[in-house]
DNA sequence: ACAAAAGTGTTTTAGGTACACCCATGT
DNA sequence: ACATGGGTGTACCTAAAACACTTTTGT
């Protein structure tokens, strides 16, 4: 049904972005509520989001601005996660389907995704009142539209092995402020596995000088209460330079 | 000058593959050697093996049939390594932009980059000299068409965290006898570092349980010849059940 | 005999794990 | 007082590194 006169796919291309966020107890995921009519029935659900890219529009152009206009959020660092190419895809190839260009028919849409951090303060939190996004737990994840619970899980993969290699990401998601356990916890599900409190407060305080303790404590915990402590850029970059 | 009328950008899809292989002393990467003439002139030049994907085609597909048109190879596992958007990139894009599609203009080419390795041995030398391909160290590799020494570069790293992970890709890499220091000199060169051979000698037959030794040795070295080892698909699988 | 690299053995070091135990806080 | 988790100290285990030394081969 193409009516192209070459035998080259033609396609539009869409970024997909999977923002992460850390409310100091759960790894979150940003997702977008939405709704489709189909004569009197509703049909809501949730996805990442994402859009298709402009003309003269760069991939990484494409997601910043996309993520701006969706969520408010101006992210600073995006990870390619993966591209998807448009066959065997789910309904969102077919859902666009209809777009065309002066009588040729798009072959399909080819997503590429990419993964972003954020931390969850109280300016992001007015942007969420204002855009309406939400943030959801990635443990137990529901079913999402498309084939986001996929892109999701890559992105979980590749933020993993993004961590290991430049720990300060991690750091992008805590707050300000945060406890060792807050930074335990969050290694714990990134990495899927359980670490000793006691081992993990040692290796960090003695292998990573740049996180440096405040003299402030959490209160009304019920036990004693941890130390906060913050990370330093600087003495950061300077020890891997 | 694009004639669509929506404001979405149409593109066609590319897909370059990084094929590495090893010749028992240098890490290699296949070449394919092109020839552009222009009025009288004539440019001669070397590329990945890559084209443009065919509609109702998948992305992974694509990069299979495309190596199997232009090498011969039968690869058996690709890796995605990375989504390039069409702006700012080289003159690639300027060349294929000719192609038309009923009078739309094509935005520009995206293109996705795979990994696969191979073992050279006699099949595939006879598959080089059908098809003109060549092997080139990765060290110290001329100025390449487009943006291929990026990709190469991206493509190296990617080699390098998957056999992190996977350490059976440098088997793929390796002939199916070889020694131990054949695998170090790999090793050395996928991680850019030194190893000692004593303690790596140690390591592999220590941990690594499906390397198997054989009754073989190396002849003509001039020094004490190095056993030959094979690698034991069976025992390795076993073991990471 | 000698050079040169394969391969072995020994020691040291660093990092991770297990776990006992003390500390501080709210109920 | 007690439950709960924060935080410290100690012992142990394993993997990596350093390096001395022996083995084998071609010239």
């Amino acid at each position: 049904m193409s009516a192209a006169n070459t035998p080259y796919a033609v396609n539009h291309i869409s970024v997909d972005s999977v923002i992460f966020g850390y409310d100091g107890r759960k790894l979150m995921v940003l997702l977008l509520p939405e709704q489709v009519r189909m004569g009197r029935e509703v049909f809501r659900f949730r996805k990442l989001p994402g859009d298709l890219i402009l003309r003269e529009e760069d991939l990484e152009e494409a997601v910043h601005r996309i993520v701006r206009d969706l969520t408010g959020i101006d992210v600073l660092k995006m990870i390619q996660i993966k591209t998807y190419g448009s066959k065997g895809r789910t309904s969102e190839t077919d859902m666009r389907w209809l777009l065309q260009n002066n009588g040729v028919t798009i072959d399909g849409i080819v997503t590429t995704s990419y993964l972003s951090v954020v931390k969850i303060n109280r300016q992001l939190e007015s942007l969420r009142k204002k855009f309406g996004f939400e943030w959801t737990p990635v443990q137990g994840i529901e079913q999402l539209a498309f084939d986001h619970n996929r892109l999701i899980e890559d992105g979980l993969a590749l933020l993993k092995n993004v961590s290991d290699a430049t720990p300060e990401i991690l750091f992008d998601l805590l707050p300000r402020k945060f406890t060792i356990p807050q930074y335990r916890l969050l290694c714990e599900q990134v990495h899927r596995r359980h670490y000793d409190p006691g081992n993990f407060q040692k290796k960090v305080l003695g292998k990573m000088p740049y996180v440096l303790p405040l003299e402030e404590f959490e209160t009304g915990t019920g036990h004693r209460a941890a130390r906060y402590h913050r990370f330093d850029k600087t003495a950061y970059k300077r020890l891997r330079k």
